[in-house]
DNA sequence: ACCTGAACACCGTTCAAGT
DNA sequence: ACCTGAACACCGTTCAAGT
């Protein structure tokens, strides 16, 4: 291995190996320690010498979450509009659980990225091609959200933050304390079932993946009985 | 006001008036330019100082969360599970417009406080009381998210990043321009409709409230129909 | 012309010296 | 015992000096 940091080292720098490296960073050590610094250190090279192949710092995470972005399948060719969206923020959502940090690297950002652009474009059209009007699809892309990307949206997610400590996983869940739990009696009673199902407490005794595919499938359930019914906005005029 | 700063520094540290010097520091020149050392200025008073009545930024920031979130108005009491949902995540909404940094602090500590569990606590009680299974309550709690505290959960937020330049409005929308239109057709297509609506562009042509509740309703629908097939989680057994 | 060390203007937080 | 200035270990980025 020292052999292959010797091959990194020697290897002429490019944009692309900028990305990938902080990308490997971000993924290994937490967003938190991703520092124009630290990412030269790793590439042998000088703080100063990465400006040459992105403008600052902003720029390297726009150039990241391309990175990230393009790991996504591409859209299985489906005349099932549900399967094929369905299908594919599975897929987002695999390429996010690799990379933790990228969902709150893309909310700080909040600026289309032109691999966000074609990845929405696309699933937009996936949705047009099923028979939606512009209308609709349009307000259907906004209800979805960022779940689109494959975000959990979940307020607290153990799973974004695991990169944090570097560790792979999670801290071992501190049970829920008497006092914590008399004070919020339902939230202790839904942790309470959790941990009857699976030996855990609230957060850790859930399973992500249903819990993501049964939001998803609440959504799509909802969205697809809309366009069944013809819906169109009743939005006033002004 | 030179008065009124007079006044402010006069009156003795508290924990409360840290907190709500940099809610107001926060809201007024966006989270990113809230530090310790500017926070301090802005109370007259050495940095050093800010560490009596907080014990670390983090724990600053989690003091701030509760604040903001001690804002949204009690639930309304209502015998009717869905609209009394619907309007306590409407005043969330609304507290979280007063504060647009809220969303990325909330989601980047990633730690219930003490206001979040009360509010959660609060939210699946009436749940339960409308005769929702602790099972169903659980993964509707999931479902929801982040949408259960008024987070728009938009991919790109404009209201969210208003604070950053300090503006209170978002930057007149750069138009799309031709050669954009033309790599993205589904995405023009939606830009161009909205824009005709508002004579404006995606993200700025958008009716947030509109879309808030479209999606709100998507969901809040959709549960409702869960609850009343009955609906029991068909876990596979381990 | 290119590269890069030093410097600048910041951070959060520690710590020891002052009262 | 309390308070606080200086210091430490960091940042991202500028800039001028070196090749």
């Amino acid at each position: 291995m020292a052999e292959q940091a010797e091959t990194l080292r020697r290897a002429p720098l490019s944009r692309e190996r900028v990305l990938h490296a902080a990308v490997a960073l971000a993924d290994g050590t937490g967003i938190e320690s991703l520092s124009m610094r630290n990412l030269a250190q790793d590439l042998g090279v000088v703080p100063m010498a990465l400006y040459k192949h992105v403008a600052n710092k902003d720029e390297l995470l726009d150039g990241m979450i391309d990175v990230v972005v393009g790991e996504i399948d591409p859209p299985v060719p489906d005349a099932d509009w549900k399967h094929a969206v369905r299908q594919r923020i599975l897929s987002a959502r695999r390429v996010l659980q690799r990379h933790p940090w990228a969902p709150l690297a893309i909310e700080s950002r909040n600026m289309a990225t032109p691999a966000i652009l074609a990845y929405l474009d696309a699933m937009i059209g996936t949705f047009r091609a099923g028979g939606f009007s512009v209308d609709l699809a349009h307000h259907v892309m906004h209800a979805m959200g960022s779940r689109i990307l494959g975000f959990s949206q979940e307020l607290f997610d153990a799973a974004r933050q695991a990169g944090r400590s570097g560790a792979t996983t999670p801290d071992p869940p501190a049970a829920m304390p008497p006092e914590v739990a008399a004070r919020f009696p339902h939230v202790a009673e839904i942790a309470m079932a959790a941990s009857h199902d699976d030996a855990s407490v609230l957060g850790q005794g859930c399973d992500d993946q249903f819990e993501f595919e049964f939001a998803l499938d609440l959504l799509l359930d909802g969205i697809e009985r809309l366009q069944q019914q013809g819906w169109t906005s009743a939005r006033r005029p002004r």
